[in-house]
DNA sequence: TGCGATTGTGGACAGTGTACACATGGGAGA
DNA sequence: TCTCCCATGTGTACACTGTCCACAATCGCA
């Protein structure tokens, strides 16, 4: 935002960057993370960004990174608003908070949401701190977690539960990805909505 | 392919455009779509391939319509190993059979895969000849007849059929997507097949 | 105090999409 | 058969991108 500053050094370069990559994904995805843009808003040269990040695949990380971090949010958001209580009836009501939470940040946020998700990552870094919200937790880790509870309550028998991840997460994703930019792009609002309850229920039941 | 060419016309030059915007896709996905390369491929100038397409966008387009039709084959061939019967249990398994080709297809053909499906559409563009494979019928369209079918043998209520497209594409598209260009990029093939078979399940007994 | 590692700059290059003016020649009408 | 129109292809140019290389400024440590 910045364009001026006094000092040779900018202070705090690499965090600028990320800010105006998440502002630039906000706006278009993950392909308008351009990297000259970037320096620009950051007022620096287009190649003191090379001295933080190897090459724009790595910025775009960062920025995918961050915008986990704000899809965390949106999901912990959606479950604050489910009472609190232990029980079958109360776990599976958090699951779908969670798969609802995904999906309302996917029509909020739908330039965040493609740089967090739509960018290629690797799972060992799922629980990483920079992907986390302000809980704390990633999303995957809030998925997790919600299905660990699902299992202490007897929701979900114990030797369904490795990989029950990739089947609520393929859900909702699918769906949001349809529409963000898949062949349901035009999808009306109401019709969207409609979906993404059944689409939640399905996974809830067929986990 | 023919960097040659005796005419100054070039005699179907909007085909070979496509054609070689398939192979680009095929090796790296819809942003490998470069118009440039793509003339150059055809022995064209450049901006020859303005008298086709009015920008990139549209001939991005075309090659995602072909690249439908190549999926639309994979499911076709899929449910030809389906034996021919009537009946729910047949039905149910056709559907399996179109997940299954869908999934297939995504790890077969990556970069295909991505322009078909990765690609900002309109569902009112779904059932058009351009996205049809050998047999005739777009990859919507197969899911769409074989959900009938489960509507006609009695194993999906009625009143449950509309939208049930969105469903069962959700699921299968979310986890292609998830490992092709997200969070569970290198998923190893097993994980990857045994996702695959859970993801149809839930699909089957979760719409 | 001085020196070295960090961080930012300037200039350059290849590559992209696309606009504008121009060239070519196939085919319809005379 | 000749002629001209216009669909199709060319050439040049521009703004923009990511990234390489050599150089400059400064912060912090010896």
């Amino acid at each position: 935002m910045s364009t001026a500053r006094a000092t040779y050094r900018h202070g705090d370069l690499r965090r600028s960057l990320i800010e105006a990559g998440v502002e630039l994904a906000r706006e278009g995805g993950p392909d308008a993370v351009v990297l000259r843009e970037a320096t620009r808003r950051a007022g620096v040269s287009p190649n003191a960004a090379y001295r933080h990040f190897a090459d724009r695949a790595e910025l775009v990380d960062a920025v995918s990174d961050a915008a986990q971090g704000a899809a965390a949010a949106a999901i912990e958001a959606e479950l604050d608003s489910v009472p609190a209580a232990t029980g079958v009836e109360s776990a599976q009501e958090r699951l779908r908070a969670v798969g609802i939470g995904y999906l309302r940040f996917a029509r909020d946020e739908p330039g965040l949401f493609r740089a967090a998700f739509g960018v290629p990552g690797g799972l060992e870094r799922a629980f990483v701190s920079e992907k986390a919200g302000p809980g704390g937790s990633s999303p995957f880790a809030l998925l997790a977690g919600t299905l660990d509870d699902l299992v202490r309550f007897g929701a979900l028998p114990e030797e369904r539960r490795p990989g029950a991840e990739l089947l609520a997460w393929s859900a909702v994703h699918g769906l949001a990805m349809l529409v963000l930019e898949g062949p349901l792009h035009d999808l009306d609002e109401q019709t969207r909505t409609m979906a993404g309850r059944r689409v939640v229920e399905m996974a809830v039941r067929g986990i």
